[in-house]
DNA sequence: AATGAATGAGGGTTCATTCAT
DNA sequence: TATGAATGAACCCTCATTCAT
């Protein structure tokens, strides 16, 4: 790779990271080339230098971060752990992911017809991984004896609804702290997978 | 009620019914006053005579589908059966609900910055009705002797969110049928509450 | 005239007034058909029965508030008292209806492209109905031998601008009454006479 | 500054003319910003480009042409001449940007609810700068004992507003020229302040 | 590699006007 | 007489996208 291209590449990463702040701020549907730009000091016209159209820039930015999240996961699976304690840090990943990056975990978890079909199916894909991680998790914990589960697939959605509505009912101030959530989801779900 | 507010009553019913349609097909934001007009071959112009603006008729919609919720809802509770049954035929309804009605669903469930100050205040009012439902039937199956649980606010989040979250990943001819997805969740919730 | 036709005429000067209340409170350009209409408990349908359009309608009100204002005018022109009487009173008379009511004057003396040709005609011969009393006035004076005046047309211009204005600058609760403005336009004014 | 930025200025200072031409024509409410635009050859959302919005754009003009009459009026006060003279040469100046700008004129001291609080206050300072060169006109006169005036305030205002409102009764080819009727009210509004 | 400038397409909203009833 | 209902035409404004420079 020349160095001019280097160079390119370092801008497109700068160019979603500050896709990825404005669409924490505004939310999905909000952000506006503008404003992205603005957080660079470039103009919107110079962003078509480096991505297609709107979509393939919002795109790279979920990329980015479910490929960041699905590392973190990977991690805590690799680590030489209880089943349980594995469990209980992969959920407790995810709900401060969701909780502290409010508009970010909408944009992956709940983006519509906003993607193209290309990269669309790339999407899913990619969900696909990051939900593997968790049946992978759940079966280890069933091969060790710890977890009695017949469905994967159908607990893994189980788990992540639930956490991942948190972020519609959860006051940052309100009668629950984030720590007392995670706790108590932890402790409930621990019971399907029993 | 007159003949005229009779019909009028039913026009706007309509019109709630064809922007539910469209809110369904492109989500909250992108729904726009021409589509939901066209749809019932009038022009955007005649929404304003039974509507105030865009957030009015949308706030319309969310509340003629919670209110339908909340009845059947509650005609469940009051039925004489076992309260096990009484959980495992409201999550039924639910989850059928959160299917068929997908995004709908997702209006009533997500909607954020898009309502006056006013309107938001009834929403969390009404979605804390509903809410209060699972809540009285948690606290009753607790009384019973049958429930083990001690925050029914949070386990009722998490019930809501495992069954609310159906929806993103659910496919119509997919492995799983309606009926096992309901039936799993049934199951694996239950133990939740145990 | 039959009484139906009697009827008739009494609805058509009740929505002049309304609409005159309205064009008082929202200025000329606001003023709509709708809140009109309000004004009556009845429908802006109805105000197609009685008037051809809004312009037909915010035309009749425009004469009758002038006639009302050319008649006070006429009767202090025959009022048996002094010419500089007569000036201050007519000035006075003028500088209240200004202050007073404001937007309904604005509609008298500020319309511009509003109505059709056919009545800007008649307002121009109407608004020259009205500064002829002031000529009429100035002629006395001069006759009288109290005014000095070759050209009571460009005079009465001058006088009129001068008080018209008022409304522009007058503040309710400012340094100046509307009476001490009153006295000193008088003053000053009559020295322009002299 | 940089060409590029003259240039910018350039374009903002044609559709500052072109609004004013329309503002003209239109008056203030009526005028488009796909009219003004048009003027240009452009499409009204250019005109976004150089303006936040419509009330900007006109605030702008208001701006361009009040400066102006400032500035001109300021060189007159700095001449050395009589007062009586000075008086004059104000008065023929304001009466012809009245005739020559007719509503763009109407635009300047009859804005009312059409402005921003922020702007609005802006603009009535700097009215307030422009009545204020009347006032010290008037004030230097007193003080050389040529006139007689014991409230310069109310005095600039009968002369302005006498000078104001010739533009809603001049022709063009009617009886009297732009000469004769600046001549007039040179006259009789020396008599005013004698 | 970057951008100043322009634009097309569309969105929500208002309002005078019409017309069948 | 009166109106409920509908609409067309405008209006202001936004924003992704383009393109000459």
């Amino acid at each position: 790779m020349k160095l001019s291209e280097k160079r390119s590449e370092l801008k497109k990463h700068q160019i979603v990271l500050s896709a990825i702040k404005i669409v924490k701020e505004k939310g999905f549907e909000k952000a506006t080339m503008e404003e992205i730009a603005a957080g660079l000091l470039m103009t919107k016209a110079s962003l078509y230098y480096y991505f297609h159209n709107k979509e393939d820039l919002l795109y790279q930015c979920h990329n980015l971060v479910l490929h960041q999240n699905i590392e973190r996961m990977e991690e805590i699976l690799l680590r030489p752990i209880q089943i349980e304690e594995k469990f209980k840090e992969m959920l407790k990943l995810h709900i401060h992911f969701a909780l502290d990056e409010k508009d970010l975990f909408n944009m992956i978890f709940e983006s519509k017809a906003v993607f193209s079909r290309e990269h669309y199916k790339e999407i899913v894909a990619m969900r696909k991984s990051y939900t593997s991680l968790w049946e992978k998790m759940i079966k280890e914990g069933v091969d060790q004896g710890f977890f009695k589960e017949t469905e994967p697939y159908l607990t893994t959605m189980l788990l992540l609804g639930s956490v991942n509505w948190i972020h519609e009912w959860y006051q940052p101030h309100g009668t629950y702290t984030k720590e007392q959530i995670t706790s108590h989801f932890q402790e409930k779900l621990l019971k399907v997978l029993h």
